[in-house]
DNA sequence: TTTTCACTTTACACAGTGTCAAGTTGACAT
DNA sequence: ATGTCAACTTGACACTGTGTAAAGTGAAAA
């Protein structure tokens, strides 16, 4: 949609996003960006009005690109129930590392920045939104465990899929990537289905 | 035991606390800490080398004020396996509003600092270790779940245990403190232990 | 009385963000 | 060829927050 027409500013969060991705050592700054887009850092500013701002399309181009909101949308329409609880935790597990870096990078900065708080809890809401479709169907099937409300469980289940439990899991106890999906699968199973067959 | 000593250092350490508890929009600088203790911004550094060692000592502080050691090792002494995962759960789940200020901070800074990060993965090796040893008595009694590993389990419930979890719960999706209890318990239950009874 | 300790005041270096103003450069229109 | 416009560059600077350095104060200990 709006890419393709900048080339600029698609190198721009080309750069952005390849040198969050890749972590490098601690923070990314500006004059990090700048020059790995081969401009001035000055330009930056002509193209973006603020680091929050050019972080917030970094991701915005970054789903765009993966069709995030696509692919996970397709998931949900796996036949039961549970089958659609298991296909929407992969799908959202194998999105995760996609996302982490520029995630790390909006999620340390929405504790200062309001501005990207709010586009953090934005981008997130499209999981909310299918942690909740997923409960919803549970629930319709009479699947759903008896002791969560439709909103606990969505709530809980989100808590799970957190970046931040990925985080935990994946990068700081080092699990494998397949590791965590299938426990994840297993969690969610024994989480929120009323029966455990 | 280090307590009582110097009045000073103890009123900075107290001023830090309250100040990181009570949040007060965003981050606590020194300049902060300094209003808050009566004292200049530059004598806090004759105290403390720097803001990493104020607020690790200011957790060191926190802990030793609660006992956190003493009461989560006294929490192990429940009955059953099961029982023990239900009061450790609950025993580490009320400290963690106590602490959650500071850990904020401490967690803002682990990215950056690595002697932040070094301090904070030191405070929680005792959750760590309390987490394995629970799951550890549920293997001795052949009640934990058939998929699991034994470190996999641990991993896991640190990971569903962890202050980032309640954070999304408790602050982000407005639990109360004991729905998080009872649902962690209970998530805990359906999790780790092999019969649902 | 002198020394020492805990603290204050003032000043500054440094990193990183964001702003401002005055160029430069190339494309395109006339 | 000339003028214009947009995109970009260069250099300077304000601001915030951390941390360092140095000289001074005041009270209590020796």
């Amino acid at each position: 949609m709006s890419s393709e027409k900048n080339p600029t500013r698609e190198r721009i969060l080309k750069a952005a996003w390849s040198l969050l991705e890749s972590g490098e050592g601690g923070a990314v700054r500006m004059s990090d960006i700048a020059k790995a887009s081969k401009i001035s850092r000055q330009a930056l500013y002509l193209h973006f009005p603020n680091r929050a701002d050019l972080l917030i399309a970094t991701t915005r181009y970054l789903d765009e690109v993966h069709d995030i909101d696509g692919r996970l949308t397709k998931s949900r329409k796996a036949g039961s129930g549970s089958a659609r609880l298991r296909a929407w935790v992969e799908a959202w597990s194998e999105y995760i590392p996609v996302i982490y870096g520029v995630a790390k990078a909006l999620m340390a900065m929405k504790d200062d920045d309001p501005e990207a708080l709010a586009a953090w809890n934005d981008r997130m809401s499209a999981v909310r939104e299918g942690c909740s479709a997923v409960v919803a169907d549970l629930k319709a099937e009479g699947a759903l465990v008896g002791h969560l409300s439709e909103e606990e469980a969505a709530d809980l289940l989100f808590a799970l899929l957190s970046v931040r439990t990925w985080e935990e899991l994946r990068i700081e106890r080092g699990w494998t990537q397949a590791r965590y999906v299938n426990l994840m699968q297993e969690t969610a199973r024994r989480t929120f289905l009323k029966l455990n067959s």
